[in-house]
DNA sequence: GTAGGGTTAG
């Protein structure tokens, strides 16, 4: 709709001849991509006479805006006429020396699952502003490793570098990830009687699930009560999540009935209800969880994994027998299936939704993780980290095969669930299981 | 006229 007042104030400027002027037209086509019309913003800059850095600059923001990450970069490359950028050329340039450039690179090696590499590129960065530092802090937090996020804000502070809203969310985030409620209260309180910073809905929800994770759901739920702003969707989700994970079906209905009023659209407030009715045996309520899903048009969206091999990026869904190679991939999962037996290992079929009772420990065999990972093993050269990402949280039995396989295998394995890394080595896990 | 870091949930 806004883009309306956009294509008003567009035909003006044409009227008035003002069209061929390069800053007018850099900023019509970061207009078009803020309103997001991409189509629009492209066509603007095609018919630019001329362009510049900054017109570039504004289509590649665009697309990131628009979340066309592949076509951003395919556009970085035209721009530099040659194929694919590499981090070792950002460092030839000196562009590492820039805190946008190096605070992305932490950020990038992160996400990859590379920690060390992440690190590594913050310590040679010259001045580290609040930035940095919070990239760095998000890269540890999302590792995992709650030790080294609060070591670093610390260091931080003592430092003189003071943090902001962002950085206060990735240190909640680590406490209530680590079990750390008692720290996590004192950062919470230090916002507003240190740092002058406001919570928002994201401390929050970060204060819920630290409450929720640790179990004292009751607790959660006076606090998500007791917001001074309204409560958002995130700050009910992160208590269903508890809910869920500690088995508490009747808070979840009612913490569910409020998110389906929020986030109708929200296909994982109905997929956790569904699975707390199954896992309780509830089956009719289960099945209405999903005819609700349906009057409202919501779909789940499908768990896959991938795993890289030599720049080929390999995606398994469950029961998967799309790849080449699915003959010794299975062949491979029925190995890791013996010998983890051989431990003490139990299938955890509670975890196997929507199966019949007797297909359920074989399913759980199927889930796309575990055939990321029998592919892993077949491919990544001994001595290298089998690196997998899902899209959706794992399941617990996933996670058990996971730490088994590592101590089985001899192989350090990494699993990067949604938008955090589990590290497995020698039979343990980085979280201590504690997710 | 453009540009870096973030939470919960399947």
């Amino acid at each position: 709709m806004i883009v309306l007042h956009g294509e008003q104030v567009h035909c003006l400027i044409c009227k008035h001849g003002f069209e061929f002027d390069i800053f007018v037209g850099s900023a019509l086509v970061d207009m078009y991509a803020k309103c997001f019309e991409m189509r629009a913003a492209g066509r603007m800059f095609d018919e630019m006479p001329e362009r510049n850095l900054v017109s570039w600059n504004s289509m590649i923001v665009g697309f990131l805006l628009n979340k066309l990450y592949d076509q951003a970069v395919r556009f970085f490359t035209e721009v530099l006429g040659e194929t694919l950028i590499t981090p070792d050329q950002i460092i030839k340039t000196g562009f590492g020396m820039n805190t946008c450039v190096s605070s992305s690179m932490i950020t990038m090696y992160a996400k990859c699952g590379s920690l060390v590499d992440a690190q590594r590129v913050f310590q040679e960065s010259e001045y580290p502003n609040v930035v940095s530092w919070t990239a760095i802090i998000s890269a540890c937090q999302q590792h995992g490793c709650a030790n080294q996020v609060i070591e670093l804000f610390e260091n931080m502070l003592e430092e003189g570098i003071k943090p902001d809203y962002i950085t206060l969310v990735s240190v909640l985030s680590a406490c209530s990830h680590t079990g750390r409620v008692e720290e996590g209260f004192a950062y919470f309180n230090s916002m507003t009687t240190v740092h002058s910073l406001n919570p928002g809905p994201e401390h929050y929800a970060c204060m819920v699930d630290l409450l929720g994770r640790a179990g004292r759901l009751n607790e959660a739920k006076r606090f998500a009560e007791s917001i001074p702003i309204k409560p958002d969707a995130s700050v009910w989700g992160a208590l269903l999540g508890a809910c869920r994970n500690h088995g508490d079906l009747e808070m979840g209905r009612d913490v569910a009935d409020k998110l389906f009023e929020i986030e109708p659209n929200n296909p994982g407030n109905y997929v956790l209800l569904c699975n707390m009715y199954t896992r309780n045996g509830r089956l009719e309520e289960a099945n209405e969880v999903r005819r609700l899903m349906g009057v409202n048009g919501v779909r789940k969206e499908p768990g896959c994994s991938w795993i890289d091999v030599k720049n080929e990026t390999f995606v398994f869904t469950a029961h998967d027998r799309s790849h080449s190679r699915t003959k010794e991939i299975y062949e491979m999962l029925e190995k890791i299936k013996q010998l983890v037996k051989k431990k003490v290992y139990v299938a955890a079929t509670q975890f196997a939704i929507n199966n019949v009772e007797e297909y359920k420990e074989q399913s759980l065999w199927y889930h796309s993780e575990k055939l990321a990972l029998a592919f892993g093993l077949l491919t990544v050269p001994a001595g290298a980290p089998i690196r997998i990402k899902k899209n959706l949280r794992t399941c617990g039995d996933c996670h058990t095969v996971m730490k088994f396989a590592s101590e089985i295998f001899n192989r350090e394995i990494i699993v990067r669930y949604i938008n955090r890394f589990h590290q497995f080595v020698d039979g343990l896990c980085s979280c201590r299981d504690y997710w």
